[in-house]
DNA sequence: CAAATAGTGTCTTTGAGACATTATGCG
DNA sequence: CGCATAATGTCTCAAAGACACTATTTG
């Protein structure tokens, strides 16, 4: 079986012990971890609910390139893990959250898009309750802070080519924690001619937000929006107990659409279960809590 | 502007032009891609239509490891071009096509994957009209071939366990050329308990599928399926005239479920546009030819 | 004419949108 | 009592499922 002989007349066993890496240039592989969670904001009249907000873990360069600048949590894959067991490491060392939600995003590979070297980004979505959550004070010189997160659609121009069409898009975001704001600004571009589709994204201005990762902030949101409506990736964002008006406002905030609560109910109630537990105290008419309902299927 | 200095006291242009990358170990960095194209067998019956087959694009392996067995065809990425750019390169050299759809799927990165060194994968999806390729008849040593795929999905075990459950789902795919069958079993589980969900892949058979790609194929499939009911991916496997019934055959194959054909047109005929051709010499009723309508949204 | 596909009409079912109505605790 | 939210009822509308019926071509 195993008797398989190749060009040279080894075996597999033989080719294996006798071979050496041939010296040709590798990319370092990096991970960085997109990571929202939802705070309350406070809310000063007893009678309204508390509005939300979502939220991104940044954490502040002190070191070059993009010295000052705010990065998504990440660092370096080890020969002997997985890249999600890298984003899950760098992450347990960012929020002290071991059992988290993740998911792969995409894997940016611009030659360019590190000064320093050749890098590419294995990117990772990352939802968390943030009750559970406790974000290590910057501890040396690593100051990490939750950053409210806002985007904008730009109105598309679409210009008719000879044969085709050039459409653009651009993608704000804004981050702010306390005075601090930062920005970007992606361009996405579909070209379309006799001979096919072409995407481009690039990015079209930049306060404050190192490397890419306005890019990657944006991608990871848009996977957000979109699983949303179909899966109960939502519920990763909720604490054990919660109303149905408390996950309607989570759909709400990563949606940017205001949802009808008898059609939300009906559509994603099936998603939690209802337990005998009430919220008190609130000024109005007190509210069944709910727990996640894991689906089987 | 450029002022900001590091703890070294360095700018960022000095920091930079001083840089070195550390000598840690890093990956190599493969792409890997599962191109797809839907053909027709041959039909005796002159007034039946021939039915359709998925066939993806497989190399035979002429070294070890894997010698003998079949491969996903890809390659080695450049310093110099992004994992796309070095999936279309390759594709260019397999197929002859320059214009194809593709898209990136996941970044495979378990440490063994490939018996040889550190390779992650970062794997794409292609689709295109079979009419349009041309395969190279295998020049040197490499073999290229078109397989036709079918999958399974076996069984699932549920196992009750302390505060949670195990799920297992396995399946099965099965490539055949000629005489040629190989084929591999993927076994998907998700552990749950009070911690958290855990997702597990791995292969448990295997039979001529090199290294992990029989994993990269069912999630390729994957992917096809979930995408082809919201989007208009399944177009790109449509040569450049075909009736409203031939794209009916693609989604029946893709999804390996029969379409009732009045509401399909209802829903998917909004990706085409009619054409004045029709079909002729068929033993019934000629059809309408239909275009790709290009969605501006 | 028979076989087989092309193409459309329509009734049913499902689910989301929209809005209204009733219920209830707190200061 | 009135504010603000909780929870549900119901009418409408849009889309998909299911199936039937008519139209056309070729040997």
């Amino acid at each position: 079986m195993e008797e398989i002989r190749d060009i040279n007349g080894l075996t597999e066993k033989e080719f294996l012990s006798a071979y050496r890496p041939a010296d040709y240039e590798r990319p370092s592989m990096a991970v960085d971890t997109v990571i929202f969670t939802v705070t309350q904001t406070k809310e000063d009249n007893y009678r309204k609910l508390p509005e939300k907000e979502l939220k991104v873990l940044m954490i502040k360069r002190g070191g070059h390139p993009y010295l000052g600048s705010w990065a998504l949590p990440g660092g370096f894959v080890n020969p002997d893990e997985t890249t999600e067991q890298a984003a899950m490491r760098e992450l347990k060392e960012e929020t002290g959250v071991d059992n988290i939600y993740l998911e792969q995003l995409y894997t940016f590979s611009e030659p360019k898009r590190d000064p320093r070297m050749w890098v590419m980004s294995c990117s990772y979505l990352a939802l968390a309750d943030s009750g559970k959550i406790s974000v290590k004070a910057g501890d040396d010189a690593r100051q990490a802070e939750w950053f409210t997160v806002k985007t904008h659609t730009f109105d598309e121009k679409i210009i008719e080519k000879d044969g085709g069409f050039e459409k653009m898009t651009e993608y704000g975001l804004i981050l702010s924690h306390g005075d601090e704001v930062i920005s970007g600004r992606v361009r996405h571009t579909v070209l379309r001619n006799d001979m096919g589709v072409k995407n481009t994204y690039e990015i079209t201005e930049n306060n404050g937000i190192a490397f890419d990762h306005a890019r990657i902030i944006l991608y990871a949101l848009e996977r957000l929006r979109g699983k949303v409506k179909y899966t109960d990736i939502a519920l990763n964002l909720m604490p054990e107990y919660f109303t149905l008006t408390d996950l309607q406002m989570v759909y709400e905030i990563i949606l940017g659409k205001e949802q009808i609560k008898a059609a939300f109910r009906r559509k994603y109630s099936v998603l939690t279960e209802p337990t005998d537990k009430m919220t008190s105290d609130a000024g109005h008419r007190p509210s069944r809590l709910y727990r996640r309902k894991w689906l089987t299927d």
